[in-house]
DNA sequence: CTGTTAGCGCTTTCAC
DNA sequence: GTGAAAGCGCTAACAG
């Protein structure tokens, strides 16, 4: 199906023709060029308003082979941590007149392919890429072969020297640890160990350094799955245990809630004899109740690191890699207790 | 900056070249067409590979007129519900290979306007919009005079004669009312009235609709701002008169959260003496506790539906105009009461 | 300062 | 079945 046009689609050279200079001298004053006589420009100018002209991008990109576009991969738009991600990355495009592809692997690595081969055939002049699980060094191999520049996002696929925008999520689990120590806590549960990416990994790995660091107890671990679940046998079975545990830091803050919630089922005051840490920081955190203490991990900001990077890598594909690693921040609300600051 | 290629970029000229036919002969075998020998179609076929050949869209744009892109330009792509909405989409586009740029207004008219000229000017196909806060009718008409097919979702700038998916809020809300007058509620409140636009105003209809149906008190309208925000003077000064609401329907699941810390707060048993229901069936809706009863709008369906539609549009631009409607689904949760149904 | 010319990589008649 | 040639709308080199 061809688009039909009732009239025909203005072009340059129709503007040209319209204020009686030829096309070159157009698209110079398309790209506010100086080297174009004042009065020239205006009535130009004046032709495309007239003509109602729009700039065909799509031709100048094949010229240019460079189209102000750039794909964005991830793994589950719907989560509503990637669309605070792309919401950043979406920011700074507008303000650098780019526009931004989106494409949701659902965690599928095929379908990840299939998008990084439909971007590439688009031409993008970059890609951000928070890989898929099961993602293996290849589809970034390629991307590499063929020149695109990429960055990654808060997953690595390997520790290559890409570009890389993430948060230090072993400090953020850190600083909660610190936080439940110095507010009395000892047996402090971690809920929703995976190994599925580089992102999970590192949370485990902080809390691992932390309770060492402190001398806590290391077994208090429960595993997590797909879609925010976690082994609820195990938690129960360390809720009813001769010792159970008196606070929990959570993978991020839907786990928490769910935790939250069967804490509250158990008839344990949230807040008081248990404290319960999320992690991102989403909307729903200070709207539950209690409301949920969370290390704030700022996608947005990622978003927009990401899109700086890419577009910093664009401007110069020489410069050296670099590794963005933005610090989480703990926010403290009533989930850990009201006046939790002892120290 | 262009951007650099160590090899030149391989065109379908060097492909054909490397097979020994002509460009043109390359071209059919791209598209499959079935005029071409099984025995040039594999050299041809080989020949790509070997090459590592990428076929440039932009080009072939160029001569088609057509890019297999649409864009979808939203509100709020942070939102939970509108990045639903966009996972629809996605979905929809991966299945019939076109791509989709995504465009956040963030309810500025300005920055909307400055969108869909970006979109234009990268010609794409069409556009699936959900219309800022205060969008007149102008940019439509620019879309139609354009000729760029497009298709309103949830929101109506006009009631005009364009494409239209979205929504039954009212009939949604309906259902809410229903059920709680037959659980035994009579003083419902409506919080969140607003009037910004079609989604908002339709609500708000339809709780009037259903309170003058079941001869309800009509004064227990909440009005609600920006952000979730809801008039909490007025707020609690229905809920501490002498004949305060036993029930909430609210605006949205964040805005029901809300409500409902603030009545825990107050001391008010949600799901017992007090009922609150939301509107979206966002997962922390499932999350909270007690889990809210909600009005699921679908979003990933009216993302999938407009996709669809759009999409219908593209292949027949002469299709009638078709509105989609769809019905929302109560999900009756604790926050109504633990044996909801009565009758 | 402005115009001429030659492509970018592809598709599409139209011959052969 | 296949090839030659024209052209989509733009930009870049170069001439004047």
């Amino acid at each position: 199906m061809k688009k039909s046009f009732s009239l025909a689609p203005v072009s340059l050279l129709a503007v040209a023709r319209e204020a009686g200079v030829s096309r070159a001298t157009a698209s110079l004053v398309l790209r506010e060029s100086p080297l174009v006589a004042t009065k020239t420009r205006e009535r130009v100018q004046e032709a495309m308003k007239r003509l109602g002209y729009i700039y065909n991008r799509g031709a100048a990109n094949l010229r240019q082979n460079r189209t102000h576009t750039i794909g964005l991969v991830l793994p589950n738009i719907a989560n509503p941590f990637f669309s605070k991600l792309t919401a950043g990355v979406d920011e700074i495009n507008d303000t650098n007149d780019v526009v931004c592809f989106i494409a949701n692997s659902t965690e599928s690595v095929d379908r990840q392919a299939r998008q990084l081969q439909r971007l590439r055939e688009h031409n993008v002049d970059g890609v951000i890429i928070c890989p898929a699980v099961g993602s293996c060094q290849t589809p970034l191999d390629d991307l590499k072969r063929l020149k695109l520049p990429f960055v990654q996002a808060l997953r690595q696929v390997s520790s290559d020297d890409s570009d890389y925008v993430a948060a230090d999520y072993a400090t953020g689990i850190e600083k909660a640890v610190t936080h439940l120590v110095r507010t009395g806590r000892r047996r402090i549960m971690f809920v929703g160990n995976m190994n599925v990416h580089s992102a999970a990994q590192a949370r485990c790995e902080g809390f691992m350094r932390a309770v060492a660091l402190h001398h806590l107890p290391q077994t208090l671990i429960v595993s997590g799955g797909a879609e925010n679940t976690y082994d609820e046998a195990v938690f129960d079975t360390l809720l009813n245990s001769s010792d159970p545990p008196d606070s929990a830091i959570c993978y991020n803050d839907i786990m928490a809630l769910n935790v939250m919630n069967r804490l509250q089922a158990h008839g344990i005051a949230v807040g008081k004899e248990f404290a319960v840490i999320g992690m991102d920081d989403l909307p729903q955190a200070s709207a539950s109740y209690p409301a949920l203490t969370t290390i704030a991990t700022g996608p947005r900001d990622i978003g927009r690191a990401a899109a700086n990077l890419l577009q910093a890598r664009l401007d110069n594909p020489e410069r050296s890699r670099e590794h963005i690693i933005l610090s989480p921040q703990l926010i403290i609300r009533a989930s850990c207790g009201e006046n939790a600051y002892l120290g």
